[in-house]
DNA sequence: CAATAAATTAGCATATAGGAAATATTTCCC
DNA sequence: GGGAAATATTTCCTATATGCTAATTTATTG
């Protein structure tokens, strides 16, 4: 590869970048009714095998109150349940049979300075990936801020346009179209568009 | 959607497959701590961006008290943490600095009768994600034999051409360059191509 | 409808979380 | 090392979650 390191701004651990799932006003009353409702068990013992009163379980099943942390690792405890099921969006309690279509274009859009990124597949809750599409400005350069770094692996694919994908601890790479790229994200990175053009590439993150 | 739906195999509904994580006695406080920090955030900003105290911030992270569920929640928002991530476990040890670079047409070749597979990112262990871009013959129609099935989740962009997508529970979608499909692999599924030309798909696949 | 079970609510006591300000600790510069 | 500023922790007070017991309401069921 040719591309020639230009000046780097200096590094500065940072934000972990603009991919975050958005947390959803999810209603954590209805979500444990339901599952404890799907695991036949009354309040009563459901109380017993959390621990926490009938009255409690019913006020946070009602979202009357706001159950403390430990209530909550409580409930996970002694009704068996995932803690990351308990942010899920209400619906199918099913895990087969999920799909979700994006059309192009139509994903949630999420712009920064230098990025717009487009969301796709934002719907399903609970997904082991997080999909979406970025146009990387022209020239970013300029803007090239912080390296951007967060938990999880990412695969990246360029769908056009030519860039250069910097990451901490190698030389960056330059990527034209057809060109992917997979590596831990806990490694600083980030995107710079070589061309005049913007660049448009796909990325996705798996936790 | 025009596709016309061919004889497809019996159905069959898969178990929900047992994604149950067992809590773990996670830590809230330091694993709060470690994130703000990443985040070069002080207990003040952190507090502005959360709106929530200084002194309640530090208590958190010091597990002096167990936030309640709507100042989890005010966390998650203001520092743009996914929730599950606060019970992730504290960090894949190491595997910093990992990555792999695939060139356009550089993957490793997987033919079949009816798709033309291209794995990216082979070499690359214990990896989170498999991807690869996938050539769907042309008229692949004929070929379609049963549904294909597996465990994980599947993120599919389509990169050129016209296609079918057919999913178990669902009816067929037809799909244009740039549409997107997130779907429950258990769920069986099969491409494929609509127009005469071949068709070309990139597929990203978690367990 | 009656009888029973389950869920919600009420009232009160207690434990504890949350906010504001004081205090302690660390960091940084001279 | 000695401030001074920044950051973190602790204190104190108020707000609220939790547990009990019991009463009331709302399903279930025969």
């Amino acid at each position: 590869m040719s591309a020639e390191q230009p000046d780097m701004p200096e590094l500065k651990i940072e934000s972990g970048s603009g991919l975050q799932a958005n947390v959803e006003p999810l209603q954590l009353g209805k979500r444990l009714r339901e599952i404890r409702q799907s695991l036949g068990l009354t309040l009563e013992e459901a109380g017993k095998k959390t621990g926490l009163a009938r009255s409690t379980l019913s006020k946070i099943e009602n979202e009357q109150i706001s159950p403390t942390f430990t209530a909550v690792q409580k409930l996970a405890n002694g009704l068996q349940i995932d803690i990351p099921q308990l942010f899920a969006k209400p619906r199918s309690t099913m895990a087969s049979g999920r799909r979700v279509l994006t059309k192009s274009g139509q994903g949630t859009p999420h712009p920064t300075s230098t990025y717009e990124h487009e969301l796709l597949s934002t719907d399903l809750a609970r997904k082991k990936m997080v999909p979406f599409k970025t146009r990387v400005r022209a020239r970013s350069f300029d803007d090239f801020g912080d390296w951007v770094r967060h938990e999880g692996e990412e695969f990246l694919l360029v769908l056009e346009g030519e860039l250069a994908l910097y990451t901490e601890f190698y030389e960056p790479v330059a990527m034209v179209a057809g060109d992917s790229m997979y590596y831990d994200a806990n490694m600083g990175h980030a995107l710079v568009s070589l061309s005049e053009k913007d660049a448009l590439v796909l990325w996705v993150v798996a936790r």
